[in-house]
DNA sequence: ATATTCTTGACAAGAACAGTAGGTTATTTT
DNA sequence: AAAATAACCTACTGTTCTTGTCAAGAATAT
């Protein structure tokens, strides 16, 4: 897992669509504005979240980006693979044998550490955040969120309330 | 928050440290060869480790660096920060005037992933990693460590459980 | 048809970053 | 005193990031 300014404008870009993507495809230009990203920086990243089928275009006037999935099927952790391709392995790679017994301690250490990184990213979509925006913006709301809550608890979603916890 | 190969190497040299640090101060050259990260990295890396506190050198033969702290004392996101330094701010800043609120709301959420991350990698510690690591040399020490959760739970450490849980 | 909007791709240049190489200084041992 | 060890520092190279520019394809509007 790689965490970087890259990563940062891709997600920013992304909950940008989702928040605008209720009218039909958003243009890059308009994200590029609001977002303080560079139009080109923009379409380089876009290339790879279409190649990875996280949106889908449409050419022309009127035309932009969709997101390709529903919001709920779109990690943190989605896009960020997306745009910064080299998830390599862990230098030793964890099959490669180390040179010697302590080195592999601390790749296995890292390579933990990283695991919980990318599980936490991947636990959070892109319907978790945009929701807690619109409850901040509707506090109506969030009793009924709560009543959700307590609902998918009951029925077994047993992630939905870590997730949505992490961003209180 | 950044994660980059750069943070890992600085993570896994201070394990390396941790695990070697009984008998005085640890060679670099010694780490370089144990984690084959390149000698002169590791003194850059080091550099920015000793002006951040983190640790402490020892010149001449037979010298070296020791942990500056307790182990408990030397959380994962104090590494990377010390040796990331560009900790800067979210681009808008937070207290500066986005242009509108649309841009506010998603800077806004970026922080608050960014602050998760950081907070997760701030509740491990060298510790953690290290203690884990003689857990599974030493299979008996795990219901001994087992106890201490059951006690420091009881004694309201509340953040222990967790952070183990996070490494199991 | 023509012009406009917007994606798509390629290339290039500058800035930032990752990683390496070499020399200097402090401390210990011989 | 001399040699060896190991931290310290500066300069350098290569890669990645980020922006800019040009051109071309696709769909829409006039």
């Amino acid at each position: 897992m790689r965490l970087t300014t890259k990563g940062r404008f891709a997600v920013t870009a992304m909950i940008d669509l989702a928040l605008r993507g209720d009218g039909g495809p958003v243009a890059l230009a308009g994200v590029s504005e609001r977002q303080g990203i560079s139009l080109s920086y923009l379409e380089q990243l876009f290339g790879k979240l279409r190649r990875h089928r996280l949106v889908e275009s449409v050419r022309g006037p009127g035309g932009g980006y969709c997101i390709a999935r529903s919001l709920a099927e779109v990690s943190v952790a989605d896009i960020i693979r997306a745009v910064d391709e080299p998830l390599d392995a862990t230098q030793c790679g964890g099959r490669e044998n180390c040179q010697d017994e302590h080195r592999c301690m601390t790749h296995e250490l890292w390579a933990t550490l990283n695991a919980k990184m990318y599980d936490y990213l991947a636990s959070v979509s892109l319907q978790d955040l945009v929701s807690r925006q619109k409850d901040k913006q509707n506090p109506a709301a969030v009793t009924v969120l709560a009543d959700q809550r307590r609902e998918s608890n009951q029925s077994g979603g047993r992630a939905s309330r870590d997730k949505l916890a992490v961003l209180a």
